[in-house]
DNA sequence: GTGAAAGCGCTAACAA
DNA sequence: TTGTTAGCGCTTTCAC
C-alpha cells in the first residue's frame, strides 16, 4: 500500500499538495502540478487510508447498524436497504451487530463503535430501556431508533422512525371484520414492546368501532427473549395449540408480523385447521415471503425502503440545530396486500357462536 | 472521549505506562502504579481508540463480509453465525456489504476494506471470475470464499469453504427415487456457478445410478442476475409454468436451494398442482423457513454454523506458512430432513408414463 | 501556488 | 520499574 508520501515523492511535490488534490482544493493550483499528482496517484494505485484521515478529522465513513438478529428476514430486508442507500448516497459502509435483544450486547456494540470512531448508528432494538441510547447520544453519537417512539413529554436526543403500527393493525383487523369475522384474536410473542402495544391498540380500536370489543383478545406464544427467526416456528405451534383448545375460538387472527403469521399458519395446519376456510390470518410487514407462502399471506405492507432511507438520512444529517429535539417520524402504512389467507368465517363456527349467544341469553 | 494522555495525567504516570497496562504488559509493574492507572481508567471512562491503535499496529479488529444480498434468508443466516462467532471468539466486528452479484460493487468493497485497514474478509460471491479476490490477497488480505472451489490444478491463495454440493444434490435426488419417482427435474435459476454445477452433477449421478438418466433434466427460471431474495417468487412462477405445459412432466423436483423450492411450490400451487400428491419437491439449505412452509419442505440440511465458524477461523488465522496454498474445506452434508413435500408419484402420472412407454415401444 | 511543521491517539523500542 | 522519543498516514494552519 503506497502512502501519501510515496505519491508526493513520485510527483516531486510535498504531501500537503497531494492532500490538497485529494480533498479537491485544487482551484489555486497550477494545472501542471495537478496533472503530475494525479498521474502519480494512478501510477502508484494510491488509495488514501480512511483510517489515518480519520485520526485527523474525527470522521469515519461508517454507519453502525444494530439488529436483534440478521437471520430474521425482516431485519435482513431493512439491513439491505440501509446498506445500499448509505453506500450509494453517502459512501458509507455499515458495521453490523446482532444483539439477540440483549442489553449487554447492545451496550458493548456501542462501546466498540465509539472506539472505532463511528458516530452514527441505527438501532433496531425495542428494548424497553433506552438509557444506553441516550447515553450514546451524550457521548456524541447520532442515533436513530427504529420502531419505537419517544416517550411522550420527554425530550429525547435519539431520533425515532417507525411505521404507523396502530394504523397497520387497525387496517388488518378491519379487513377481517369486513369479511364477516366477529371473533378476533391478535397473535403475538411474549414480551411487550412499544410497537407491539401500538399494534394491540389498533387491533382493539378496530374491534371496538365494530362493536366487537368483547370478542377480541390477545394471545401470546413463544419465549419472551425471542429475537424473531427460527424460534417463530415454536411460537406458531404454541399459539395454534392454544387456539385449537379454545372453547370459543377466534375465526380471524391478526399476527404481530409476517413471520408470526407464517409460523401460526404452520401450527394451525399441524392441528388440522385450514387457512382460510377455518381460520383467517393476516400479517404485517410485507416480506417477500408472504407472497410465496401457502396460502399466500394477506398482509399490511410496510414502507421498508422509505423508512430505511429516512433512517439513513437522519443518521447522516443529524439534528440540525444542536439544541433542538430529535425527530420522530411515523410512516403511513395503508397498503393492504390481499392474497389468500383471508376468507369469510366458516358457517359452522358461526352457528357455534349463535348457540353460545343463545345460551347466555 | 478521554485519551490516553488524560489517563496518564490523572494517574500521574506516562502514556507508555498506561499503554502497558492496556496491553497486559503488567508483570514488571509496581502494584501500586497499576492500581492507580486502573483507577484512572475507570474514573475517566476511558476506552482506547482502536483507530489510533491501528494506525500504529496495522491491525484492526474488523472482518469484512460480502454477500449478494443480506435480505436473502440464507445469507442472513450465515451472516448471523459469522458475526456472532467472530465477535465472541475474536472480538471482531463485521463490516457488511451487498454486492447484488455485481463485480464492480465487489471490487469497490475490497477497496474500501483496504482503506479502512481491514485485512480479513469472507466473501459469498459465486461470480465466475475470481481475479479480484486473488488481487486482494496480493494486496495483503486474507480472503475466505464460500461455496466455491479452487480451480483444480491452480495454486490459489484464497481459502475456499463449501458444503458438499454434489453429495447434497445426490442425497436429495436419491430420496425422490426411493419414493418411486422416475421422472426427475433439477430446478435452478439462470446462470451457472460452481456450486450449481456441482449440484447438477450430483443430481445426474443419482439419476444415472438408478438408470434414470434419460428421464432427468435441468430446468431454469428467473433472471440471470438474480441475487436470490424477492425475485425467487417470479423464478418459481416461471418454472411452474414450464413444468405444467411439459408434455411428459417430472413428478419429482430437486430445487437448487430452499428459497427456490418455496417459490416453486408457490408457483405450482398457482397452476393447480398439489405438492406432494402431484409433484414432490425437495430443497437444499435447511432454512428455518422450510419448517414452517406448507407443506413442510423436505430438505438437505447444510451445516451452516460449522461452516460459518470454519470461515471465521480461516479468516482469523490465515495461512500459517505463508508460502503454502490456501485451504479448501468441503463440509459433509448428509442430513436429510424429512417433512411433507415428498410422496410417491401419483398413479395417474405413472399411467401416463406407461402409455408413453407403450407408444414408443 | 507550494511546502514545512505540528499533531490526531496510540504503541514500541530504548533510556533512565 | 517507568518515562522519553519517534512515528503510523493524513490534514491543516501558516510561511515562503
Amino acid at each position: 500500500m503506497s502512502t501519501i508520501q510515496d505519491v508526493a515523492r513520485h510527483a516531486a511535490v510535498s504531501a500537503s499538495t497531494v492532500s490538497n488534490v485529494l480533498n479537491g482544493r485544487t482551484e489555486k493550483m497550477r494545472q501542471e502540478t495537478l496533472a503530475r499528482v494525479e498521474e502519480a496517484i494512478v501510477a502508484l494505485k494510491y488509495r488514501p487510508s480512511t483510517l489515518a484521515r480519520q485520526l485527523k478529522t474525527g470522521q469515519t465513513p461508517l454507519l453502525g447498524l444494530l439488529v436483534p438478529s440478521i437471520a430474521n428476514p425482516m431485519y435482513g430486508y431493512i439491513a439491505r436497504e440501509v446498506e445500499t442507500f448509505a453506500q450509494e448516497k453517502y459512501g458509507h459502509r455499515v458495521l453490523i451487530g446482532n444483539t439477540y435483544r440483549d442489553k449487554e450486547k447492545e451496550a458493548s456494540f456501542f462501546e466498540d463503535l465509539l472506539a472505532h470512531g463511528v458516530r452514527r448508528v441505527i438501532v433496531i432494538s425495542s428494548l424497553a430501556d433506552e438509557s444506553h441510547l441516550t447515553q450514546a447520544v451524550q457521548r456524541g453519537m447520532i442515533v436513530v431508533s427504529y420502531d419505537r417512539r419517544a416517550t411522550p413529554g420527554e425530550h429525547s436526543k435519539v431520533n425515532h422512525i417507525a411505521p404507523d403500527n396502530f394504523e397497520a393493525a387497525r387496517i388488518a383487523t378491519r379487513h377481517l371484520i369486513a369479511h364477516g369475522h366477529t371473533h378476533l384474536a391478535f397473535a403475538t410473542v411474549a414480551g411487550m414492546t412499544v410497537s407491539r402495544s401500538d399494534k394491540i391498540d389498533g387491533f382493539y380500536a378496530a374491534a371496538s368501532e365494530a362493536g366487537l370489543r368483547e370478542h377480541a383478545r390477545v394471545i401470546e406464544g413463544g419465549p419472551s427473549n425471542e429475537y424473531g427467526d427460527s424460534v417463530i416456528g415454536e411460537a406458531g405451534h404454541d399459539l395454534a395449540l392454544q387456539i385449537v383448545k379454545d372453547a370459543c375460538r377466534p375465526t380471524g387472527i391478526v399476527a404481530v408480523n409476517d413471520l408470526m403469521a407464517l409460523g401460526l399458519m404452520s401450527g394451525l395446519r399441524e392441528t388440522g385447521l385450514n387457512v382460510p376456510s377455518d381460520i383467517s390470518v393476516v400479517g404485517m410487514d410485507g416480506l417477500f415471503l408472504s407472497a410465496i407462502s401457502n396460502p399466500g399471506l394477506t398482509t399490511v405492507q410496510l414502507p421498508v425502503t422509505e423508512m430505511a432511507r429516512a433512517m439513513v438520512e437522519r443518521a447522516m444529517t443529524g439534528p440540525c440545530p444542536p439544541d433542538v429535539d430529535a425527530d420522530d417520524l411515523v410512516f403511513n402504512t395503508t397498503l393492504l396486500v390481499e392474497r389468500e389467507s383471508v376468507a369469510a368465517p366458516p358457517a359452522q363456527t358461526a352457528s357455534t357462536h349463535a348457540r353460545k349467544r343463545k345460551t347466555s341469553t
